[in-house]
Order: C-alpha cells, then structure tokens, then sequence
DNA sequence: CCTATTAATTGATATATATCAACGGGAAAT
DNA sequence: ATTTCCCGTTGATATATATCAATTAATAGG
C-alpha cells in the first residue's frame, strides 16, 4: 500500500510552524521534500527518548504526550504536543538524541522533517535561526520556571497548574476533557495518583472546579489562580 | 577615574568563549569595541532577574552563583558561573528580561557584551548561531534532567548531585572549598538548610566524604555516585 | 581585641506526601 | 453475557522532610 500523505505541501498546510514564514520558497520546498507523514494509534509511542534525532516533529492533528522516562521505570510528563508547535528535544544540539518520549494520547497524525535538512537551512537563514533559538528558549524557560513552582510549591498549587494549563494552553477552554488518567496527572505534577483524587474532589468540594472521571470544569478561575500562586 | 579594562581586547583574550571562535575579524572586532568590564565584589548583584536584556554576561575571573528569587522570598540557586562560559537567561529571546539574578560569591571581572550587537551577529552568522544553538539547548537539556532529578530523587541523592557537580564541574577536584552557605546549599537542591547539615553528616559518618564548615573531600566517589543514581 | 551578627548545629516535633490495602465500576476481550 | 483487568476511589498508615527552638561556632564591624 502506498504512504498517503495527507498534507499536499508545507506550502499550503494550514498548521504548519510558524517559523516557516522564514523560509524562501526553495528552502521550504526542500523541506516539504524531505518529510513524511504517518498516523499513530492512542498509545503508540511517535518518538523514542534516546534514539537518533533524524526527524523533528510535528503534529498535524491530535495530541500527545511528551515524557521523560526517569528513575525506577516512573516518567515525568513534560508537556501535551499540540499541532503547530515543533516537537524537538534539546537533545537534538547536544548529543543527537530524542531527550523525551512521544506517545500518542488521540489518534495522531505526525510529520517528520528530516533533521539534517532542518539544521541545514537553520545556518543559513539567520531569521529562521532566530525563529528557532526563540522556541528553544521558551520552552527552556518554561522548563526553569516549572522546576521552581514544582520545587515550591505544594499539591494545591502544582495541581492547580496544571488544570490551568490544560484550559489555557491545551483546550483554550475552561471546560475541557481530561485526557491524562489520574495517574498520569500526577506524573506532570509531581503526585501519588491517590493524592491527584483526593485534591481535584477537595477543589470540587470547595466550589473551585466541577470535575467528573473524565471532564474539568473550572467554575472559580480567580480562586484557582490563588490557589496556583499561594504554592 | 578612567574605567580601565584589564582584558585588552577580545582576540588575546584566554577566558573567552569557545564560539567566539567561529567569528570573523571584524565580527569580534565589533564585540571588542561593545563590551565593558566592571569589576563586583562578593555579594554583590551582577544582573537582576527581570531587568532587560541589555548585555550578555562572561565571568573574566572569580565566581558567582544564578538563582531565580520564587515564591514568598524564596531562592532557587540555578548554576555556579564560571570563566568562559556564556550568561545568558533563555528570557533573552522571550520577554527580553533577564531569567535569573546573578551575584558575585568571589571578586568577580565580568565582562558585558552588548546584547543587540550580539544579536545582530547570531543572524548573519550561521556557525555561530549553531553554537548558540548548542549552548542555549546543553542548558536546556540541564534543566529537564535537573527538574527530574529534583523530582524523583530524595535528599540523599540530591545532596550527592550537588557535591558532584562542585566536583565534576565548578571545582574539578575531589577536594575543594565550599563555596556556598548550607542555607545555599539547600536552595540548590531543595532542601531546608537543617536537612543539608544533617546529611552531610550522614555521608562523612559512613566515610563517604570529608567535610568540615568549609572544605569537601570527596573520599569514597564510587558510593557518592551510586547515592546519586539510586535516588 | 571585643562585641554584634550571622551561620552551623542539634534535638524535638509537626506536616506534607507517599504507600499500602481494599473495593467498586467500567471498558475491553472472550 | 461473563470474565478480566485497569482505573478511580477511599481510609489507614508509614515516611520523608520541614519547621521550631535552643545552643554553639564563626565572622565582621567597631
């Protein structure tokens, strides 16, 4: 069977990275030549930590988890892969390897750009370049950020964070479905899975989020945001 | 009183950045001519978190600490800044603010490089902007294996990664002077600086390391690292 | 050199959080 | 329809770690 691509061309795909209004059209011709699409099922892993950086990545529909696989076989949940958003580890301008785990939380559809192109285009196109260290330099300040407030703060307000991220980066909503499992959630926040429960029913109990198995309903976003910035 | 500089320029320089290298003449004569020095003593604040970005930092001689002020007043030491290597907050290309506060432990000669002309030359240079690229990533790199190891690792192996990493990485002996307080040391690693006296005497007890108020000796490496790694 | 502060240390206690054990429900497989 | 298994939930308990209070040691200013 042949691969389908399901994008015609970078050119007029819809939720391509920003970055590549950078491009020249060669430049983005020769990406879209050296790209590949492929669909993954929920929970099929898309990315492996510690195998070869060849490909960066990009979601074109679907979401993912992206993971680090830690000590004693627990992970820790970095962030939930979003269409438009480069999904590429620093591991890429270090030692050449994927620093975290891809797993399919949908249905995924996955673009893979050919890593060596990319690099390639990055040294010569200064804007392109700057595109790039301004999302590597997000996310690592996110990265420092988040290790204070983990650090910091306690259950509340980790937890806190974390639903406040789901409604405001993820869903862009204040009702949303919890796509992570209890224990997954705690995997992001730091927490047993028993803890995770206890506090969302103690949020739900004091009137700050509705929030049955599956879905969160943020009802009290000022008291939320307190009990995120209190720690 | 003339400001004197005590580097005289940039192209003798032996404490330089190795990326520097990738320069033209002309670029790192335009460095040269955009960079002052100013020399801080002990305790003293180099860069303010928050401020702009208006300089990019290099250490000529000595030794300062980079720590995020967090929650209630509360520090968290990042990074022991070092000769040669680049200061340089991920908010730089963010929100143009300095990430981190940097304060002089030692007497320090910094040296300041203007950071817009530095900008300018990451654009039109490629092999520079990859070794920025480089740089800018190790440190992201850092702070997610750190973020993790804060997480899932306890006190012991927390105190054990901070004592290697004066070892392996700031002092390069197994021997060195303890530069920084055990409150210090405890926003290094999360603990309460009670917890950090407590351990220490632990792992001097049990013949692990040396340590007296100032000086560490690391005596049996083999189990500091097997503390570090068990968690 | 002496005094005022700050840092290090110690023991006792409080608190946050993890772990354990048990149970119920729902989804998927047979 | 029935079984299996994983997830969510709950209560009880254990553990790691922080806080508090008090004392001693070290350091800096006068």
């Amino acid at each position: 069977m042949p691969v389908v691509n399901l994008i015609s061309s970078c050119e007029t795909c819809t939720r391509r990275w920003n970055n590549f209004q950078h491009l020249t059209k060669e430049e983005l011709n020769l990406v879209n030549e050296n790209r590949y699409e492929a669909t993954f099922k929920p929970g099929e892993i898309i990315l492996k930590q510690g195998s070869p950086t060849s490909n960066a990545l990009f979601i074109a529909t679907g979401m993912a988890k992206t993971y680090i696989e830690g000590l004693n076989g627990k992970n820790f949940i970095i962030s939930i892969a979003l269409p438009g958003r480069l999904i590429l580890g620093p591991g890429a301008y270090v030692d050449s390897r994927h620093t975290y785990t891809v797993a399919a939380i949908t249905t995924v559809q996955a673009c893979f750009i050919n890593f060596e192109i990319f690099r390639q285009i990055v040294r010569v196109n200064g804007a392109f370049a700057e595109g790039l260290l301004e999302d590597i330099s997000a996310k690592s300040l996110g990265s420092l950020t988040r290790m204070v407030n983990l650090s910091q703060k306690k259950m509340h307000g980790r937890l806190a964070d974390a639903l406040l991220y789901f409604s405001d980066v993820v869903f862009k909503n204040d009702e949303y479905e919890m796509i992570l499992s209890r224990q997954e959630l705690g995997e992001m926040t730091n927490m047993a899975k028993e803890c995770v429960v206890r506090i969302l029913k103690e949020l739900e109990d004091s009137g700050v989020i509705y929030s049955d198995s599956s879905k969160i309903k943020i009802i009290d976003r000022g008291k939320l945001v307190q009990i995120s910035v209190k720690g």
